[in-house]
DNA sequence: AGCGTTTTGAGGTACGTGCATCATTTCGAG
DNA sequence: CTCGAAATGATGCACGTACCTCAAAACGCT
């Protein structure tokens, strides 16, 4: 309660409480030995005299660091290098706060590499794994036995629900779809189609964008059909034939939202077919592709998650799931941005 | 170098440069009385071993709170008030990072009052100034006298370019206006008129975003007239009454775009004539009235500004600003928020 | 060379918590 | 009541930096 006179440490804590500085101690870390009734004493007290934990010391006393271990796919798909960039970068920051990241690329699109790198992590060398989850039976398995070993996990971009792992990290996928939806229907005319594009149904941040946007369709747009969706695998030229051949089959569509990545193939099959600034075009992600397309007219507007705001999340993130909920901000969604041509900066 | 092996110190940092710890304390605190040359070799040395100062441990040692006063206008604004409770909820998240926050409200849209609240403020008793700015040569000059007291000073939502305040954290509102009217742009037809509404000229914030809003709307969409701006001053019934005014004074407008507060005002002057869904809207802050806006219509889109993201930064700032550049992340910018009826959560 | 001044060194304490050790008390079952 | 087990207390060191004091050395100047 008072304010401004010095910290309220773990020793006026004790003095409070009734009880020595090791019984605080235990209750403070968890640790076995402490009748529920002393603990309770000790809880009561810290309500009552606001006790909150020195961080700074806390986190200079226990000396350890917070190794955190990323698995982020490789492969073409521009937004998650950018992810790669923003953990390196980050890891470098949070040293000094003793965070130690180790950032390993795996295949992309593939769940078993995902599920060897998941039982590759030794609890006894990292405290965290931060992943983009694939929603597989053979990943859901795999985040269970890591979780086993006494991991926390953390899925990052695209989530893994009712799954072991502690923390999602990433936008509200059904919102950033609902979000299109409604932009979309405002561009296009009654009756006009719509394309969908994903890279895999199976990453489930792909498909919630495309339930959000059909909910929104079906019920503020319900004149306009959809079509799709086609899936292109997050690569460059199978988009680009997919969306081609979709394009070639459906002459009459008006907007065309990709869920996934691959935006320089679609672009690609967009101006061969000379549609670019007819087709009303909505992406994901704010790379040099889309960058490019919304310069040329051939995308209408992105839909963006900055890289570096998710892994300042991650980072916090990582601080409470190893030191306590009140080491840390409390979670926060990430921030979906719209892009068009005029605010690019 | 040796990245795994137990930190790298300040008695390691010593031992490299060939200087006593004494010596290396003066250099890392910025204290007086070191030669250029062997500041120099000290940090040669920093870079060498890749010395970084663990901040867990300063903190402890300074054992001084960081302390922050914040200046943030009074009134009926709601945005005001999510922003003085993000301030009150991090300042006690901070204090487990030895932040202490001082929160006071000021008469909103009054330089003489914030002139005179940045004034009050003494250095002793804090180390940093938060606060809402008004481009105004008072605030300029009463800016200039805090930072000649040492004072660290930070402006949010609203800036004061070119003055001597350290840091700025809130949206780039260029980017939002003309986000604004290429929205708007798309939204109308040809030879529209659209207009505007602002709280005052004299908030940098407002007239940025209307400024950013012309660029567009002259480059992109000439074809649209554009009519105001009228002034509200962010208050309930002035803008009800302007707005009112503005719109019976022309009836041929299609859209209206509204830099700044006075919302709930705004909606009952559109309702009263019955314009609701007829006329485009786009606002700013997702508050109470903004909300019930898009709900019921009356309001198309709203681009949003998130508190609690900007007091973040704010926290962030202030240990970058009082205990040196690697104490915490780099700045980033607050990101523009789009929200339509379809993605209110 | 001798002076005063500036620069550098040596060493200590303090910050608040984590963690370990060992002694002491309390509890519960028989 | 007695004994072993469980719970609690007492104490001390460690973490890496800040900040202080006092002494020693190097410097600039005449």
């Amino acid at each position: 309660m008072d304010e401004r006179a010095g910290r309220v440490t773990v020793h006026d804590l004790a003095r409070a409480a009734g009880v020595s500085l090791a019984t605080v101690d235990r209750v403070l870390n968890g640790r076995s030995g402490v009748r529920p009734a002393t603990a309770e004493k000790v809880e009561m007290a810290i309500e009552r005299i606001g006790f909150r934990r020195d961080m700074t010391a806390s986190m200079l006393a226990r000396g350890r660091d917070l190794r955190a271990h990323f698995l982020l796919p490789d492969g073409t798909n521009q937004f998650m290098g950018k992810l790669a960039d923003a953990a390196q970068n980050l890891g470098r920051l949070a040293r000094a706060e003793r965070g130690l990241f180790e950032i390993e690329r795996i295949k992309a699109m593939d769940a078993r590499a995902l599920a060897a790198g998941l039982d590759a992590i030794n609890p006894e060398t990292a405290d965290c794994v931060v992943f983009v989850a694939i929603d597989k039976p053979e990943i859901h398995a795999a985040v269970t036995r890591a979780h086993k070993r006494g991991l926390k996990l953390i899925t990052l971009v695209s989530d893994l629900p009712g799954s072991d792992r502690q923390a999602f990290i990433g936008i509200d996928n059904l919102a950033a779809g609902r979000t299109a939806a409604s932009l979309m229907g405002r561009f296009l005319p009654d009756g006009a189609r719509v394309g969908l594009v994903a890279g895999s149904l199976g990453l489930i941040d792909h498909s919630q964008r495309i339930a959000g946007f059909r909910e929104v369709i079906d019920a503020e747009f319900p004149s306009l059909q959809i079509a799709g969706p086609v899936e292109g695998q997050d690569a460059f030229s199978l988009t680009y034939e997919t969306v081609l051949a979709f394009l070639k089959a459906h002459p009459d569509l008006g907007g065309l939202y990709n869920v996934g990545a691959g935006n320089a193939g679609l672009i690609m099959a967009v101006n061969e077919l000379g549609l670019a600034g007819k087709l009303r075009v909505i992406a994901h992600e704010l790379t040099g592709p889309t960058r490019a397309g919304l310069e040329s007219g051939a995308i209408d507007l992105v839909l963006d998650q900055d890289p570096e705001a998710e892994l300042r999340a991650v980072w916090t993130s990582i601080k409470r799931l190893v030191l306590g909920a009140d080491a840390a901000d409390p979670p926060h969604r990430i921030e979906i941005k719209v892009f068009l041509r005029d605010n690019l900066r």
